[in-house]
DNA sequence: GTCTATAAATGGATAGAC
DNA sequence: GTCTATCCATTTATAGAC
């Protein structure tokens, strides 16, 4: 209660500080650190961009490594709104899967994701708790998301699935695939839409051949 | 001819080269580049760690770029030794395939090869040549061997696998899978060598399962 | 009194030249 | 090895704005 109050007295007391400002060094440190990394990045480069003095930015964020967890954290938060597989189940188990693995792909390959990906690998040496903290907000979610799904889909029989968790691990990984090695890479050149398209299909031919489901055309042995 | 001569000239000018001191630079520049990236590295530090002072550095290798080039290729090619896969055509489908998963994933988890990756998607945007460089020795290397292997083994009857190169992709996908993923990030605690057997095992079941082979046990419907 | 901006300064590290 | 010119994160000085 008395700290409650102490802060209320100190948050009134003399000028508060500018959302606007926290909300232009937050854009452009999102951009210089994902463009050049952690290291790469200057906080005289992030005040100039933010049209900022360095004061202000330091006395929003304390110092680089906290504004850095501030910009991978909100990033993180931004990019974890999947939406309800729900209305997926149903669709067919190929039409399911693909259009669930197309949504998958597309935020892989999204360029700010690539370049957020980089940087979070490049420094996960040096900053392990930060790299702890985006794998939790990333793929650990959208495997349970899609976990979830494999084990609804299934129980409504559109396929076989005995362990729903190695099973969508393993469809990210066939999602992710080539596609994704080389975009963090930067290799050109960069997959068409038609190409992805392929890509996912073939991710999700695999799978359903494997679960005991054809998927496109009809069963080669005795199945129902 | 005259500029053959004219090097022949130079290279016996003065004191030649030193091999040993190159040999050390290039040992202390792989450990400093590989723990603290390319942009955490410093000349200073390389040359302490080898024993030389900056001028041999530079005298021997330009500058930073060259150093860090040189240093890359020479990883590449010292991951570039793969055994024959001839004798695994001998082995059951299942254990054939286990075995080159087994191979390819202890070495996309070998401590060197996760620093030598972290790296390289981290200065890929600043190194792009680098990084083709990589992709080239590394990962294409390693699925034209799959592809092959898996073209001389469908040919013999294990399994039925239309488009080699696809399939290559896929299994690459599928063994490199979350344990690399986790890996690069250095998320704790790294797999034990039964839970890579079994990530292994469980790759190879998906694709022997969706290419025509059981694998493990008998047949479910009426095959061979 | 606390925010802001401008500006300069501190203290350290850096790549590369001599 | 030393030197130089540059860059960096962070702090401090000075002043005006709420």
């Amino acid at each position: 209660m008395s700290s409650a109050e102490l802060r209320q007295q100190r948050a009134r007391r003399g000028r508060p500080p500018d959302p606007d400002k926290r909300r232009a060094i937050a854009r452009a440190a999102t951009r210089i650190f994902l463009a050049r990394g952690f290291q790469g990045a200057s906080m005289d480069a992030i005040a100039r961009a933010a049209g900022v003095s360095k004061l202000t930015l330091y006395s929003h964020f304390g110092d680089k490594d906290r504004l850095f967890q501030e910009i991978v954290r909100a990033r993180c938060d931004a990019y974890n709104r999947p939406e309800s597989y729900d209305a997926l189940l149903a669709l067919s188990p190929r039409a399911g899967l693909c259009r669930i693995g197309h949504n998958f792909v597309a935020l892989l390959l999204d360029p700010e994701v690539v370049r957020l990906h980089r940087v979070m690998v490049g420094e996960a040496a040096r900053h392990p708790k930060m790299a702890e903290l985006f794998f939790q907000a990333g793929p650990e979610r959208s495997a349970a998301h899609i976990s979830d799904f494999l084990r609804r889909a299934s129980a409504l029989g559109h396929y076989r699935v005995v362990d729903p968790e190695l099973a969508a691990e393993q469809l990210q990984s066939l999602w992710k695939g080539m596609p994704h090695f080389r975009a963090t890479l930067g290799l050109r050149p960069a997959p068409t839409p038609k190409q992805i398209a392929a890509h996912v299909e073939a991710s999700v031919d695999l799978f359903l051949r494997a679960h005991g489901s054809d998927g496109r055309r009809a069963r080669r042995s005795g199945h129902p």
